[in-house]
DNA sequence: GGCTGTTTAATTGTCAGACAATTGGCTGTC
DNA sequence: GACAGCCAATTGTCTGACAATTAAACAGCC
């Protein structure tokens, strides 16, 4: 049944997952080294190159790294938050193009799962989180400060914001999705966007968070996202009245 | 300045990384065909097996497939939420599995973001919703029923509450949260689990949901985290228990 | 003996050419 | 016009080879 029974699977793409299996369930741990390449070909039954491709798959997904030399080889890599960061925003900065997301489903989603954070990081925010906060908002008061600075500047508040609620995972799920949704966000409040309205939502969470008090920390948020979501209707109307306009371009 | 920029990169990965910008840019779209491998392998002076390295990277995280034959090739790869959660889901779980994550703060994490789908769950919540969880509730309160099922209908439950919040993009990153947490849960209070408390307070999220109160939601959900914990806790108390009583096993 | 420089072996990275497998399209026949 | 068989394009895989890199083993010198 085992040989006939994966028909349409190539060889690469079985070696990837039976080794993916082994980090997975534990029976290749952090560190480890895995077989040479030339090991793996025969053990499998196969050609280097193919079991190569497997081996690319998996670093594709940072499970593995490759040294080259002559204690070289693949090793089971320690999955960082770093690393599983970057992959989640590509994804699903993908996802959201890719999917016709309404911006308001998005942004709901995003604004939802930070308010999650706040009873937490009322409870445990430290100096470091309220300076940093403080800090991007004067940087966001600067009117000299270029478009993407202010963006950066935003994701940064956000950023420490989370990190207040000092749960890795959170922060790891939240960054996440924040991030990946920056670049929808400037695209559509870019230009439109009233930089003193903003410091002063951001101005109010920041004191709701040194307060400690949680339930005004939520409205800050609420409003925050209702002044967004407000901003990129206005904006998405005003270009569907330009479009009326001047249909061709 | 470009081809001494990068000393320690291989081609396959700086070409993957050149097709993933184009995906990710928008140069190449949705169900668009990539060259042929022969044709990138010219393009990009190297040879076909360092291009399918680079393809397989790609495919790895399903940003491409392929297919064999006369019009076969790569394609842009529509990505699907299930595609992506379950890349999510291998992520997250060895996220947790190697960087020592106390279950306590893994559960913290889940049950905050699973708040936050409350106040959306309760206002868009249908009657399929609340037909799921019921079912699911009826299957947990069977003395018959397996731990293995217990544990899955305990995650179509909770899925089935993420999913009546009706934003795609809130199932999407929860449902990996709580999947991925799932067998981290079921190693920890596997036998310990007293169901009717567990079915009881099931019934009270429910019936909030059926009520359309957040808040008794919030609170039904937050003394199913706190039971949970105290159980971990408990179960963990009695392991130190036994260890310190036999040392060696 | 201890340090230094060199060799060496192991391993990954890459290449070239070849063949097998698959699949859609084309052509010829009835 | 319908159908069968051939054909070409493309991916999947193999073989063998060489280049690049790295650490360890080794030889030589002080």
């Amino acid at each position: 049944m085992s040989p006939a029974s994966t028909p349409k699977t190539d060889r690469s793409t079985e070696i990837a997952s039976a080794l993916r299996d082994a980090i997975v369930t534990g029976r290749l741990l952090v560190g480890d080294r895995l077989p040479s390449e030339a090991e793996l070909a025969e053990q499998y039954g196969v050609s280097r190159p193919t079991v190569r491709e497997a081996l690319k798959r998996l670093a594709a997904q940072s499970l593995i790294r490759t040294q080259r030399g002559a204690t070289g080889g693949a090793f089971v890599n320690h999955l960082s938050y770093e690393a599983a960061h970057g992959q989640q925003i590509t994804t699903s900065t993908l996802l959201l193009s890719m999917n016709a997301i309404a911006f308001e489903t998005a942004c709901e989603a995003r604004f939802a799962m930070e308010r999650a954070c706040a009873p937490l990081a009322c409870a445990r925010r430290e100096a470091q989180h309220l300076t940093t906060m403080r800090d991007e908002i004067a940087r966001q008061s600067d009117a000299a400060l270029s478009d993407e600075d202010f963006c950066a500047s935003d994701v940064a508040f956000h950023r420490a914001l989370v990190d207040a609620a000092q749960n890795p995972v959170l922060s790891y799920q939240l960054a996440g999705a924040v991030e990946a949704m920056q670049p929808l966000m400037n695209m559509i409040t870019f230009t439109a966007r009233d930089r003193a309205r903003i410091v002063a939502l951001h101005g109010a969470v920041a004191e709701a968070l040194e307060a400690q008090d949680a339930r005004a920390c939520e409205a800050g948020l609420t409003a925050l996202e209702r002044y967004t979501i407000d901003l990129a209707a206005a904006v998405m109307a005003r270009r569907a009245a330009k479009a009326t306009a001047r249909p061709a371009t």
